[in-house]
DNA sequence: AATGATGCCAACCGCCTCCAT
DNA sequence: GATGGAGGCGGTTGGCATCAT
């Protein structure tokens, strides 16, 4: 049996969002809380469906929400958990707190694919990014992950709200001010992923595809396993040996 | 300046998972 | 254990913006 969409109702709006709409949103949860969406489109009068409430919500309104141009090391973040755990975004957004899914999804979809399609022939192999343990990058995730848990459906306080209608970041200014607290959370966040200076050159997208890389361990040097890779042990058996055979197979091309 | 092609991104759609009953 | 509702997720699309001719 086919469920009808959430959306089929008569008199449900949908298409862009004006600033109207985004300012009782943003209102209703700042009162209330994210959650219980179902409540959300009775409670505030919007035309819309409980689904678009959210995807509004995580997508644009959120606060913390960095929009604009991606940074190489965002890249190779992207880049690198793309190859660990395939088109999974939301678990990649996790570790860019910054960014959502659907923002992820999109640069994927039409900046970094068209890059690594260019430089595969480059690359003279089959796999795309060298998944190593030795690579920085895994020793970089692990230390995150052991510092900072990963944030699914993380819900910052108010901070650094980025939307582009003056008007809503106007009536959030007074939210604004009242969590300083959460600010530093958000900013220590930021910071750390803007001053890791050591990891610059290998986040480089040009230095993710080089082939110049150490030699990889032996399974015994392997470091412990990272949440990530945990994750896949987790949820995907058989995964991680896939993932490990793609490794020594990208080592041993080079 | 006009027009068509291409790129980009916000939002939608439908499937999946989780959880309460 | 079965069922249904709500939320979450990934793929896709529609429309606007920009670029090329």
């Amino acid at each position: 049996m086919v469920r009808p969409p959430c959306c089929d109702k008569v008199g449900v709006k949908k298409g862009p969002w004006t600033p109207e709409e985004d300012i009782i949103l943003v209102s209703y949860i700042q009162e209330h809380g994210p959650g219980n969406w179902r409540s959300v489109p009775a409670n505030t009068g919007l035309m819309r469906c409980s689904k678009s409430c959210r995807l509004r919500w995580t997508n644009y309104l959120r606060p913390g929400i960095k929009r604009g141009n991606f940074t190489p090391r965002e890249e190779g973040i992207i880049i690198h958990l793309q190859a660990m755990l395939g088109n999974k975004w939301a678990a990649i957004a996790s570790y860019l707190p910054q960014r959502t899914d659907n923002d992820i999804k999109n640069y994927w979809n039409t900046h970094l694919k068209k890059k690594i399609k260019k430089l595969q022939p480059a690359i003279g192999h089959n796999c795309t990014i060298p998944l190593d343990s030795t690579f920085p990058m895994h020793n970089y995730i692990q230390e995150k992950v052991t510092e900072n848990p990963p944030l699914p459906n993380l819900c910052l306080h108010p901070s650094t709200y980025a939307s582009s209608a003056d008007n809503i970041s106007k009536l959030l200014e007074v939210w604004t001010r009242s969590s300083s607290k959460s600010t530093e959370f958000t900013r220590d966040i930021q910071s750390d992923l803007s001053n890791q200076d050591g990891l610059d050159s290998f986040l480089l997208f040009e230095n993710l595809v080089g082939d110049e890389r150490e030699p990889s361990m032996d399974s015994e040097q392997h470091p412990p396993f990272s949440y990530l890779e945990k994750w896949l042990l987790e949820e995907n058996s058989g995964s991680i040996e896939r993932l490990m055979g793609m490794s020594s197979s990208a080592n041993s091309a080079t």
